[in-house]
DNA sequence: TAGAGTGATGACAGTCACTGACATCAGGCC
DNA sequence: GGCCTGATGTCAGTGACTGTCATCACTCTA
């Protein structure tokens, strides 16, 4: 066994979200969490760039599964149905840990800091979105728009998923918040 | 004359600005800006929540130029057109101080911690039409959805206008990213 | 098998954002 | 003239975050 017990980040993690659901986000100190997890504040540092940081381990996951959802998609498929399919497996990913994901999105709506920064992650996740969609040949605007979105589209079906009472699948309250878009654009006056 | 300049939060406001787009934010300490202000730093604090949020004053306004241009729609008129026509005002707001508002958006760009509070104010924006929609008897979902692509529609616009050489007229380029995304979603195959 | 890396961690001092509590003082009001 | 009020100053904190150097189990190599 090595010198010390493994998978140090890990343990921070969990040790935070238990503190943050205990106490909440901003009554919890790095020192607190360090402390649980048996580690130093300086290697909670070490691992994350700031103290919300912690929360946010899985969106690199999250951007690379989406990415390479479009960029494998068939070379005709229509850019915003390219989008959804994406959005659709990240749905059914986050469905394998749905436990988690509640209890951390109850952490995170406490609180504005760490709701600033699951929108920017969240921005972040349409930029990518954006560059695989110009990588098929999709004019800048158009791949922007198309990726902001497929993420309006996205959060609209998880705050579903997060607060029906019926457990529906995560997919396809996807695929029903998409059909609500083009319920909404198509209604829409041409200018 | 009062016991001291006036305008306290103005003057801190324009030293901030100035001395963030000479240094940069993070090389700018609050204390540097309330010395360039002539006033310290705990007056700061009471005059902006935080360091960050003295480049966001005007949110305000335009989240209420928003809210009441949707409340002030006639009552049949389209969702989507409603947001359209609130963007365009609030363009011509922003228009009329392209100097300030470039700036600024340089200063932005440059930081992210800075486009997260950007992100997470257009998102409060999202928030406050979806709520104004809803009062016109739009539902949740579509609300959330109608509000969240027309922040789309008018980040893209804005990008545009602070990119683009030509100097075209702001609320003209949200009405071409809105017929943009027609395009886009009319695109999209139904499921 | 000894000795030189290597990499994760600890120790510690420092900066800076931000807060609470109390002091100060010009101008308005009676 | 005296009192109140509101904006500001002063000061001592707390806690997030960083730079730097020390430590030490493990590994590789001669």
């Amino acid at each position: 066994m090595g010198r010390w017990e493994p998978d140090s980040r890990g343990r921070l993690e969990r040790a935070a979200l238990a503190l943050f659901g205990e106490h909440g986000f901003e009554n919890t100190t790095v020192a607190e969490i360090t402390a649980r997890a048996g580690l130093t504040e300086r290697t909670f540092f070490r691992c994350f760039a700031d103290k919300r940081e912690v929360l946010f381990g899985g969106a690199g996951a999250l951007r690379e599964l989406l990415v390479s959802t479009v960029d494998g998609a068939p070379e005709n498929a229509d850019p915003l149905d390219v989008v959804v399919v994406a959005f659709e497996a990240a749905a059914a990913m986050l469905q394998e840990r749905r436990e988690f994901a509640l209890q951390r999105q109850a952490v995170i709506a406490a609180n504005t800091e760490l709701r600033e920064r699951e929108v920017i992650k969240l921005s972040l996740l349409a930029t990518a979105i954006a560059g695989a969609l110009r990588r098929r040949g999709v004019s800048e605007t158009a791949a922007s728009l198309t990726a902001d979105t497929g993420i309006a589209v996205f959060s609209a079906a998880f705050t579903a998923w997060i607060n029906e009472t019926e457990h529906r699948e995560f997919p396809l309250l996807i695929r029903e918040s998409f059909d609500e878009l083009r319920a909404v654009t198509a209604g829409a006056a041409r200018s």
